[in-house]
RNA sequence: GAUUCAGUAGCUCAGCUGGUAGAGCACAUCACUUUUAAUGAUGGGGUCCUGGGUUCGAACCCCAGCUGAAUCACCA
């Protein structure tokens, strides 16, 4: 690293790093540390009257100092909060040797870097809980300067909320604002909910493969790579649906998987183009059995967050308390438009499409319409949990029609706070009948519908093999994460959100630099002056390069002999 | 994809009608033994996102681009 790309900070930092091991200190010491408890641990429980914890060693990051002579304040953070420790130069130090505390801690120590202290509890004047230290270990020292937030009385200054930085830079994030953390902390409870609920009935969690030579399962557009050595096209899933129900057909009553999917569409407040979709498949069951197994699923989870039913999501408050309402999608829409469409045919609902104001275009069939009717007039009505039950035929391609309808099939749908939370349906077993409905999704295809589903005869295949009846469900894990912590934007739940990659430093080379006869220890003040690339520099004005560089060399004290002008002008020539 | 807004010191942000680049925190030096957004004094720190244009003169006006956000559209 080039010491001129450096701001002054980071440049102090160097230094600070080069005199401490000038000291016989090591910056990056090896060997472990024995922590024997935390800070909130330590805040928690300590008792004044019991005199306890008078013997603790904690390590973490320092997050702020007050320095004041021969005593100081610095608080100190780690995976559990924060404490404050308090620094007194003759108990540091307590023979003659003050240079731990007068250098070291004072001068050589920054916000940021990560200390180990040996120490006992006290209470200051004012009241706080502290540690006094009596040992300091430098455990890794930071040459980057944190974004410094600080706070009063729950009074947050200077915060740290650039979405970009927040984003790209999720470690300091997690650093400065503790409440990120904490969302992670309970998206990781949400699985665990689940995964205990599962294995508690017997389920197994399985995996399956992500790079598949046909995308199934689902109606969506998929990333496409290449496999060299087989010399195809593999893609990644957009659902792992079909290999589940292979696993059923195998013999497993009860299959589970919390799986990563890739979508190749849109990005936004809900999308992101990996996501976590947790799907479960059980056999000798149906939707309504799903339902009451959904409804204890999420009931539980919100409990196990929250200790209570009730979840805050913006300026709502949703119960999750099983049971939920249940609604046919058919009522839904007689109940929010007065249109009773369940014996309507295509020409008649594209007909009420354009009487509601409902867009539509002729690649879609009725089933499309029909979800069109509902995405546009009932959706966003269902704040509180709601399964949508019994979907046309044509908007399903892997669901059991329905025992009295065979427009219609057994599935349902979750929604929430306007959204579509779950879905599931009693699977379509009928090998002859799954065939047939692939079928139709290639006649939409041919139609223009770019998501119909591929046909995967290897699945047809399984299925007539017979497959039990079995009920299926998946859930949008970062969407339930969002609802249970009360993120309005999928990035909140997701550590390393997509973003669109960093612009590139196009800087040419230090090689080509000397190509031009440019001495070394030169080149990087040509390139501070702003002049990063050959071409930039074959259009400088010498002169003005001349006296750049030198203002350079005499301001950053580089002690460097001047080129002359006629040197510099030889480097453009 | 459309529209709107934003990008200035390590962080959070000012910057008037176009006229030498500002504050707080952070950093450096000094003072200070229980502070807590510690305090006081002094000081250093800038590719004003990038590239063009207009102008005697651009952080500011115009054009193009990059990145992000919001709203809408698309999308199980």
């Amino acid at each position: 690293m080039d010491l001129l790309e450096l701001s002054e900070q980071e440049i102090i930092r160097r230094e600070s790093l080069k005199e401490l091991r000038s000291l016989g200190i090591e910056p990056y010491p090896a060997a472990l540390f024995p922590v024997n408890t935390n800070t909130v641990t330590i805040k928690d429980n300590y008792k004044p009257e019991e005199n306890n914890f008078q013997e603790v060693v904690i390590a973490g990051r320092i997050m702020s100092r007050r320095i004041m002579g021969k005593a100081a304040f610095a608080e100190l953070q780690d995976s559990e909060g924060k404490i404050q420790i308090y620094v007194n130069r003759d108990e540091l130090c307590p023979g003659e040797d003050k240079t731990l505390y007068n250098t070291v801690f004072k001068r050589l120590l920054d916000i940021g870097d990560i200390i180990g202290v040996k120490g006992y509890a006290f209470v200051t004047q004012v009241g706080e809980k502290s540690i006094k230290v009596t040992e300091l270990t430098i455990l890794s020292k930071s040459i980057r300067p944190l974004p410094i937030v600080k706070e009063k009385e729950g009074k947050v200054y200077d915060a740290f909320t650039d979405p970009e930085q927040r984003y790209r830079q999720r470690y300091l994030d997690l650093i400065v604002n503790p409440d990120v953390k904490d969302t992670f902390i309970k998206r990781s409870k949400i699985i665990n909910t689940m995964r205990n609920m599962f294995n508690e009935r017997g389920y197994l969690e399985v995996e399956t493969p992500i790079l598949q030579s046909i995308p199934g399962g689902a109606s969506a557009r998929p990333f496409i790579t290449h496999h060299n050595a087989l010399n195809i096209p593999l893609y990644l899933r957009i659902a792992n649906e079909l290999y589940l129900k292979r696993l059923i057909v195998g013999g497993f009553d009860g299959v589970y998987e919390f799986a990563k999917d890739f979508r190749n569409e849109g990005m936004d407040r809900t999308h992101n183009p990996e996501f976590t979709v947790m799907e479960i498949y059980v056999a000798y069951k149906d939707y309504n059995w799903m339902m009451d197994f959904t409804e204890e699923m999420i009931e539980r989870v919100a409990m196990a967050l929250h200790g209570t039913t009730e979840v805050t999501v913006g300026d709502k408050t949703i119960n999750f308390k099983a049971p939920f309402k249940r609604i046919t999608m058919f009522d839904a829409i007689k109940e929010h438009t007065n249109i009773d469409i369940s014996n309507m045919n295509e020409d008649e609902l594209r007909k009420t499409c354009k009487e509601l104001g409902v867009e539509i275009d002729d690649t879609m069939g009725k089933g499309k319409l029909v979800d069109e009717i509902f995405g546009e007039k009932c959706e966003g009505n269902y704040i509180q949990p709601t399964f949508i039950t019994d979907y046309p035929i044509e908007m399903s391609p892997l669901c059991k029609r329905h025992r009295s309808n065979p427009e219609l099939t057994e599935r349902f749908e979750l929604m929430v706070n306007g959204k579509e939370l779950c879905n599931a349906y009693s699977e379509l077993n009928d090998p002859i009948d799954q065939m047939g409905r692939f079928q139709d999704q290639l006649k939409l295809s041919e139609k223009g519908d770019d998501e119909a589903m591929f046909i995967d005869t290897d699945f047809v295949k399984s299925l007539e093999y017979a497959m039990p009846p079995t009920s299926g469900m998946g859930i949008g894990i970062d969407r339930l994460a969002m609802l249970m912590t009360n993120s309005p934007s999928i990035q909140d739940v997701l550590f390393f959100p997509q973003m669109r990659p960093e612009k590139k430093n196009d800087a040419d080379s230090n090689s080509k630099f000397l190509e031009l006869g440019i001495p070394e220890e030169w080149v990087s003040l040509v390139k501070k002056a702003g002049f990063t690339t050959i071409d930039k520099l074959k259009e400088a004005n010498p002169n003005k390069l001349h006296q750049t560089i030198c203002g350079l060399n005499k301001k950053h004290k580089l002690e460097l002999q001047n080129p002359s002008a006629d040197d510099v002008r030889a480097w453009l020539a």
